[in-house]
DNA sequence: GCCAACGTTGGC
DNA sequence: GCCAACGTTGGC
């Protein structure tokens, strides 16, 4: 059975779109530096989980689409990449500390399901998303909040053809 | 731009 | 181990 996750993203340095452009649709999912947020990539990420892309910070903060993980953790090479701005100059290659995944493009949605929609949802209160002062960049998501968000989806392409 | 919330750092 | 200071996240 595959996860589901919830991971986040400012668009202004890396969107769904910018995700689908890439050669196979897949990109590198770096620059991860939360150690909670870490332990989620590194110790429970399996290939074939799928995963809401989340856009952060901007006008309409929202999930935007959906991707699957296509390569489990490894070593984050940003870590020890003097010009990368996710330089870590503590980072021992020894002992890696940071973590990548490689992620799959599968879809955009037509119409982002907005986090003041979310918020709207009663079957959603206990989104980790949605919890108070939550600022994880990765988070699982349950079975049952997947389905309810993929149901929405589908509610705001109805709406969009009315 | 503001600010609440949270994580990390470092002195003691 | 405590905790104040600081930096970051992210919605508004």
């Amino acid at each position: 059975m595959p996860q589901y996750w919830l991971m986040k993203s400012e668009p202004d340095v890396f969107s769904i779109d910018d995700l689908r452009q890439r050669p196979g649709a897949t990109e590198r999912w770096d620059g991860v530096r939360n150690y909670q947020a870490r332990n989620f990539l590194r110790d429970q990420m399996k290939v074939g989980d799928r995963a809401f892309f989340y856009h952060s910070s901007c006008d309409v903060p929202g999930i935007v689409g959906e991707m699957s993980i296509s390569c489990a953790a490894y070593p984050d090479p940003t870590a020890a990449d003097p010009n990368s701005p996710y330089f870590d100059p503590k980072q021992n290659a020894a002992a890696p500390r940071w973590y990548a995944v490689d992620v799959k493009f599968e879809s955009k949605f037509e119409s982002p399901v907005t986090l003041r929609e979310l918020k709207a949802h009663p079957e959603l209160a206990e989104m980790q998303l949605l919890a108070r002062g939550n600022r994880l960049s990765i988070m699982p998501v349950t079975e049952v909040q997947w389905r309810f968000i993929q149901a929405l989806r589908k509610r705001e392409k109805l709406k969009l053809q009315a």
